[in-house]
DNA sequence: CTGAAAGCGCTTACAG
DNA sequence: CTGAAAGCGCTTACAG
């Protein structure tokens, strides 16, 4: 392995002073065609790639970006999001040179650690924002610590001020898809339709359910069956389980995963419930397995790659530029498949 | 926000020259107990933090680890693995001030390059090697770069040579889950076994393979039912409307991951079988999943948390002292559930 | 036990 | 258009 070539190659080999390299490199003013292009040779027979260290050193940033995930590793393995969300994230960075530094952290008091910590470390120069909550504790974290970040949708804005927004936000509206699931449920004849919720101290879990409440009120239908969870397949099945048993019970069941949906397809089947006949059920995310279990999943679909990949366009234009426009990717909608029906008669 | 303090502030305040500072930070001998002691109140007053990529300029060390995945979205999502296997590894850096760069790449081409960037950029100190191949073109990549690794199971002793392993391994032996699994199912009466695996450049797919058959082999049972796949559930699917196809066809199947055996579960289901009256189901991984399909599934359980846990501290090991041991972890077994039973009479 | 200095490999005013 | 120099914040021989 033969010594890496440094500036100091290039320059010495192009007959020029290093200042100069680093202002042909970086496509910086001043410098003649002829010795840029001289310069750029050279660099590229020494195989030259600039150190990143030496240039965080100079530049103070350091050309990566962080992500920080706030779940149990059991959820997490679950939930086909994340890995679909970084891979589009990859493909953002990787003709960038930027890298993604990834931590995560089993719950949430955990997380302002990890968050300082990469800002003390100056391991990123900015970071994405997933699940955004009420209140949510990292907007201020952030500010405070001068960390550039993305959101995953508007957060809320704060209380009282109709402040402006502190961060760019690139969003894939979910409502749609709910909207569009409940509307499918009512039409195949459904009066009682039960919400299966992610927790609501996060954003989307209220919104998805502010839709769910809004489609059956504007149908006149009752509102009242919604159960929180924490997304584990494991509460999944326990609320399936709880509905059932109500005396009163829904024939349909809108999820807000794909695990929990797989969970109560399971439950029902224990039961000896007919599905789509006896019970409806639809998910949220359309994994993979969706299209393959028993009956194979109605879901809403997002779209975690694209998502990923424009979040981390919108934050490296954040960090390299100091601005960066909102985003608005196409909503979300239903896919339909065989585990929901017309309620019986 | 005000500025960061550097090892110049906390010099001038203690006292003394900037490298003194350096040497009582880092736990170098040759400091007075008495200067040390100052240099660390004054550092803790302050919240000193050193400069990561100072630090690293100066040691041509970036205190970070990589992972690079090689695999299609939709199947990372699908596996539970990954996400376990990385917060174990985040576990095991936190308190070493270490962080974790993620590349996911889609297929084998890019993966060379994200290594070879990896390097380049010197962003990380070592990387962990998952997924070992047949004639892995990643070991000699990473030696010509120089690069640490630590690798999941041991990797093939090339060819002819009796070749020490370049890198130390981190195991959980997955042989013992496989045998259990068929044995499970040969002890119910199955004659007729099918195994569904990875794919076959995986070392793990053909290892876990050699077990099947030898555990077959031993109870004088026919071996010709292996299908290979990628650990898509839609090709967990197909395999399973093949295996099933045949005029001779399986009692039982045995699957190389969870999404796979759960959309066999479907495709069961689908054409009116009972189980596992008329099949039997096993998956691998033991995700949360495998508790609540119907029938709830039987499968092999690693334990990819402590899995990553392990391997981090070798790798870390490994890139700060230059050596570190093999580790082996318990070993897989099978958690028997539902989707196995006696082979109808 | 402690200090002064060079060096890691870049970037960026400042002169010319 | 180009060069010489300082500086980013550390570490590490080298003197004393």
């Amino acid at each position: 392995m033969k010594r890496k070539a440094t500036i100091n190659d290039v320059a010495r080999e192009a007959g020029v002073s290093k200042g100069l390299v680093s202002f042909a490199l970086n496509d910086r003013p001043g410098v003649s065609t002829e010795t840029r292009d001289r310069i750029l040779t050279v660099a590229r027979e020494l195989d030259y790639q600039p150190s990143v260290s030496a240039r965080s050193l100079s530049t103070r940033s350091s050309y990566a970006v962080g992500l920080v995930i706030a779940r149990d590793p059991d959820i997490l393995g679950a939930d086909p999001f994340f890995p679909s969300f970084i891979a589009g994230v990859e493909r953002a960075l990787l003709t960038e040179g930027q890298a993604l530094v990834l931590s995560v952290v089993g719950d949430d008091e955990h997380e302002a650690a990890a968050y300082q910590r990469l800002a003390a470390d100056a391991r990123v120069d900015g970071v994405f924002l997933t699940d955004l909550r009420h209140d949510d504790p990292r907007i201020p974290l952030l500010q405070r610590l001068g960390m550039p970040a993305v959101t995953l949708g508007h957060p809320e804005t704060s209380g009282s001020e109709p402040a402006d927004a502190p961060y760019p936000a690139v969003s894939l509206d979910d409502t749609p898809g709910v909207v569009a699931a409940v509307q499918h449920l009512i039409d195949l004849g459904h009066r009682r339709i039960a919400h299966v919720i992610g927790p609501r101290r996060m954003l989307h879990a209220t919104r998805r359910n502010a839709a769910f409440v809004d489609t059956l009120r504007a149908a006149g239908l009752p509102t009242d069956l919604v159960v929180e969870t924490d997304f584990t397949a494991a509460q999944g099945a326990s609320a399936t389980e709880h509905l059932l048993d109500l005396a009163d019970r829904p024939t349909a069941i809108v999820f807000g995963n794909d695990p929990m949906a797989i969970a109560a397809i399971g439950v029902a089947h224990e039961r000896g419930l007919r599905l789509p006949d006896d019970l409806s059920i639809t998910g949220f995310d359309d994994s993979e397995l969706a299209r393959f279990v028993y009956p194979s999943l109605t879901s809403v679909r997002t779209d975690p790659l694209l998502w990923g990949e424009a979040a981390a366009r919108t934050l490296l234009r954040l960090t390299t530029t100091g601005h960066a426009d909102d985003v608005d990717l196409e909503p979300a909608r239903v896919i339909t498949r065989a585990s929901t029906g017309p309620v019986r008669a």
